[in-house]
RNA sequence: GGGCUGUUAGCUCAGUUGGUUUAGAGCAUCACGUCGACAACGUGAGGGUCGCCGGUUCGAGCCCGGCACCGCCCACCA
């Protein structure tokens, strides 16, 4: 078979991964190994794949395919997560743009919607994983809405309650005004926002109707105060100054009136107020601000609610009413303005908090919501990560953990929402509120609710308070306990997530997971870094800077974008994405295909030898590595290949995958492609020993399984192509490798060394490469250098090499480390460069000589450094020695 | 405002307990090269004094103190 010029991905990747899905690779269930399992971060059900899956899930699949060819049960569980108020607003746009506005269904008819739309469109995402060449147990996909899963989350929240854990309370929440929902603490993100700052005029009530029936000077001047939101000053129900303010101490106990409206207001004295802010004067809205609800709570103000809950002005607010929040703003303004309170305006910038969602404005606002004790579950899973039971990596990340779980605060778990698990809480006519699994059930357990009107509550749970089950509830760990999956599986062993989601997701799974499980949730937290673009921006759907994922497998087939990510991730930091690492790695792809052609090319000129062994019974064919030229290359690569393979499982353990899969790289390119390929390779025609093939075939097949785990599809063709296999690569277990011979190690370095030296030598006088060059070497180690002789002649295209015990003249000359080398070549030598090189060498060398023997100079180096750091020293020292006397010598011959 | 990282070649990063021939890699750059695997390539080369200041030490990219800058997380100054 003819192999084509490059390597083409595309359809040899889809037909292994249908070959491994076929054959049931990926799928596990328990046995006697050991279990290596992965839970994967549930992708929202409504996504598609971006940069950050593709780096997440890559790093997966490489954990697990390691896993799985180094002996264990490797089981990576996938799955969708329901995603309440992502995916309810995408269906709520759907209807919309069809003419249906969600106010006009049913519960049931939405959520009829929201399932057939999920059926549809839901799970993309997975059948991306595929394209990526991700492995996990597809058989064990889950939902967060699977039935099971919804029993467990509702049984999760019943138990919470009867333990007093959950309880509902009417407190200061975040709104989100566009999915009129309430938000948790942690779906608000803070950006700085540029505003103004509006400083009013609030005129003094009289202080007694009846004895000033008109108001003084002093009074219409009133007081000052500075606000960004005019629009809830219809909500004040107070004015605060600090009690020590001698600007304001007169006014303590009098009254102000709300401009516009003419509301009558107390001015109050409070410690909170800072004086050297905007006017020291501050106005109390209770009812939009958190702040204000908490003096409000203080001095019992009264609350005047002037918002809806989609943002607009409420009645309460008295004038524009029904107008948008930020609307109103700009017509107050201009009212205030008109009638003289505004008294100046500044820019100002402050943090304003968006929701995660929507990216609107959030509203703190007073509601009913559902709420967490949180203090009562957090201690087992801070001590958890305190204590290293479960590590995370990089350590840094401990102390995030560690200071938001000592800090922790109640959990808002209701949401306004239809798209979900809704909260199992019935309420009769008086308010009263039960709590059950189900209907049935509460009838059972309270038969009096037998004959009342219940009504269930509306809203929906947080989507994190399902995903926080994840780890167990996947092997059905609590719906049906103790089975034989979770025994086996649970607790899993490494989770790859993103930092941002570290309170969200990370910490609330090991809450639960000790909290259900009465064990932690995983052993290892490995967290990735942010993906950003090349200029260094986060990427994101509104920048547009995010690129298409699937097309990039399509130029460049998954084994490159696999690569490309992997080697930008630095362990710890952030990836910077840019095409450049993609190119790398399809033209790695590439340089792989090129070898493969290499090597197959080696057989038919092996068939050839064989035909010709059966007649004459050459000696081509021999079993006996010392008796062949190129016992050394195959020696030195073996005990290479072993030190770069303990070099990688190193890397691996400390999780940093990025310099494992340079180091293979390496390995592949440099040390197999560059070096031992061309060391064995034969001459135009020339026939291939057969242990040369076999063992070049070995050690390429070896390379693939390394490889593997990073670039699945590329490495498994390899493998078939280099003969009959019978079994594949994806399954096969690593065998155990050789420890390396240093000696042979540094024998390989020094040959590489002197190759370099030479060819440099050649290339800088000139001498063209299909020029043949005659070779002296002086040496003390001639026997080192008869073993490889052969090996080095060729690569520096030397007709004739010979050992020489003195100075050769008119060659150039190259030193390499004690060792001189003399090149004779037709062309005529260019004296003036070579010297003028030469010089340049000779005072860096006698520069370092003065450096080594300085520091030997010095009594207090000799007397404190250790002893063989003191022979080092003199090592280098005669070294360059060694070395300037060459230099020297060349440059006497030159003259 | 508090906390946590980081600052090493043009770019992205390694550099383990301070001493391994006066700092390494990949990408990019430059020169030469079409030689029967590979121009999506080969062979070579150039390029940094390790953010700044001070200290400890015989010796500092690495340890200590201060400063500057970048980034991230957290936090209720209108």
């Amino acid at each position: 078979m003819e192999l084509s010029k490059n390597y083409i991905p595309n359809e040899v990747e889809a037909n292994w991964y249908q070959h491994w899905i076929s054959r049931g690779y990926f799928n596990s269930v328990p046995d006697e190994r050991e279990p290596y399992t992965i839970v994967i971060p549930p992708p929202n059900v409504t996504g598609v794949l971006h940069m950050g899956h593709a780096l997440n899930n890559t790093i997966q699949d490489i954990l697990i395919r390691r896993a799985r060819m180094h002996g264990k049960n490797a089981c990576w569980v996938p799955g969708t997560d329901h995603a309440s108020i992502a995916t309810e607003a995408k269906v709520v746009a759907m209807l919309r743009e069809r003419g249906i506005a969600k106010s006009s269904l049913s519960r049931e008819d939405f959520l009829g919607y929201a399932w057939e739309w999920k059926e549809k469109y839901g799970g993309i995402i997975l059948q991306q994983l595929k394209k990526l060449g991700c492995s996990p147990d597809w058989n064990r996909t889950t939902f967060t809405m699977d039935e099971d899963y919804y029993k467990s989350v509702i049984k999760i929240f019943v138990q919470l309650h009867s333990k007093g854990s959950i309880y509902r309370g009417k407190r200061m929440i975040n709104w989100d005004v566009k999915a009129k929902t309430a938000l948790s603490d942690e779906e608000v993100i803070r950006k700085e926002t540029k505003q103004k700052l509006y400083y009013l005029r609030y005129q003094l009530a009289p202080i007694d109707a009846e004895q000033h029936l008109t108001a003084s000077d002093n009074d219409k001047a009133g007081i000052i105060i500075a606000t960004v939101r005019p629009e809830t000053i219809m909500g004040d129900t107070a004015i605060c100054v600090h009690p020590d303010d001698e600007r304001y101490k007169h006014l303590h106990g009098r009254f102000a009136l709300v401009p516009l409206i003419g509301r009558r207001i107390p001015i109050i004295p409070d410690e909170y107020v800072t004086m050297d802010f905007g006017t020291g004067a501050l106005k109390i809205t209770p009812a939009h601000d958190m702040n204000d609800n908490q003096l409000g709570q203080k001095h019992q103000l009264e609350v005047i609610d002037i918002l809806n809950d989609d943002g607009t002005l409420s009645e309460a607010a008295q004038i524009f009413i029904g107008e948008d929040r930020f609307e109103a703003r700009k017509k107050i303004v201009q009212q205030l303005e008109a009638e003289n309170f505004l008294v100046k305006v500044e820019d100002y910038t402050s943090e304003v908090g968006y929701s995660e969602r929507t990216d609107t404005v959030v509203e703190p606002r007073l509601s009913m919501q559902w709420w967490i004790k949180m203090r009562d579950i957090s201690n087992p899973a801070l001590q958890a990560v305190v204590e290293d039971e479960i590590k995370f990596y990089p350590p840094k990340f401990k102390n995030t953990y560690r200071y938001w779980m000592e800090n922790i605060r109640d959990w808002c778990i209701s949401r306004q929402l239809w798209w979900g698990h809704r909260i199992p809480a019935w309420y009769d006519e008086d308010g009263t509120v039960y709590v059950a699994e189900s209907l049935e059930a509460l009838h059972r357990d309270h038969p009096e609710t037998i004959k009342l009107p219940l009504r269930q509550d509306e809203d929906c749970l947080d989507t994190w308070f399902s995903s926080w089950l994840w780890p167990f509830e996947v092997f059905k760990g609590y719906s049906n306990p103790g089975n034989a999956d979770v025994k086996y599986y649970y607790p899993t062993n490494t989770l790859v997530t993103a930092p941002e989601i570290i309170f969200f997701w990370v910490a609330r799974m090991i809450m639960a997971g000790f909290e259900y499980m009465g064990e932690k949730p995983f052993s290892e937290v490995y967290f990735t870094g942010i993906v950003r673009d090349k200029l260094g921006r986060k990427m994101s759907k509104s920048l547009g800077n995010s690129p298409d994922l699937i097309n990039l497998i399509d130029q460049y087939g998954a084994d490159a974008v696999r690569f490309g990510i992997m080697v930008s991730s630095p362990a710890g930091n952030d990836l910077m994405f840019d095409e450049g690492a993609l190119e790398q790695g399809r033209n790695f792809n590439n340089k792989l295909w090129n070898a493969l052609k290499l090597v197959r090319s080696w057989q038919s000129r092996l068939e050839n030898s064989d035909q010709v062994n059966d007649t004459t019974n050459s000696s081509l064919i021999t079993s006996d590595l010392s008796s062949i030229p190129h016992q050394f290359a195959i020696e030195w690569f073996e005990n290479r290949m072993s030190q770069s393979r303990a070099a990688v499982d190193e890397l691996m353990k400390q999780f940093r995958l990025s310099e494992a899969l340079k180091t293979i790289y390496s390995l592949v390119w440099d040390d197999f492609c560059s070096w031992y390929l061309e060391w064995v390779k034969p001459g135009f025609e020339q026939p291939v020993e057969i242990t040369v093939y076999d063992k070049t075939v070995e050690f390429f097949g070896r390379l693939m399984q390394l490889l593997h785990p990073f670039m699945p599809f590329i490495t498994e063709e390899i493998h078939h192509l280099l003969k009959e296999q019978p079994i594949d690569l994806c399954i096969t277990q690593t065998a155990s490798w050789q420890q390396p011979v240093p000696e042979i190690l540094e024998q390989g370095e020094l040959l590489k060394k002197v190759i370099s030296a030479l060819r440099d030598a050649r290339n800088k006088n000139q001498v063209k490469p299909k020029e043949a060059i005659q070779l002296y070497i002086q040496t003390t180690a001639e026997t080192t250098y008869k073993g490889i002789e052969n090996i080095l002649s060729k690569q520096v295209n030397a007709a004739d090499t010979s050992f020489v015990n003195e100075a050769v003249a008119n060659t150039i000359v190259v030193a390499v480390e004690k060792d001189k080398f003399y090149i004779a070549s037709e062309k005529k030598l260019d004296s003036t460069t070579l010297k003028s090189d030469l010089l340049k060498d000779l005072e860096h060398q006698q520069n370092f000589l003065l450096s080594v023997q300085k520091k030997l100079g010095n009594d207090r180096f000799v007397q404190n450094a250790r002893p063989e750091v003191i022979e080092l020293e003199r090592k280098k020292q005669a070294d360059t020695e060694d070395r300037i006397r060459t230099i020297e010598e060349s440059l006497a011959g030159l003259n």
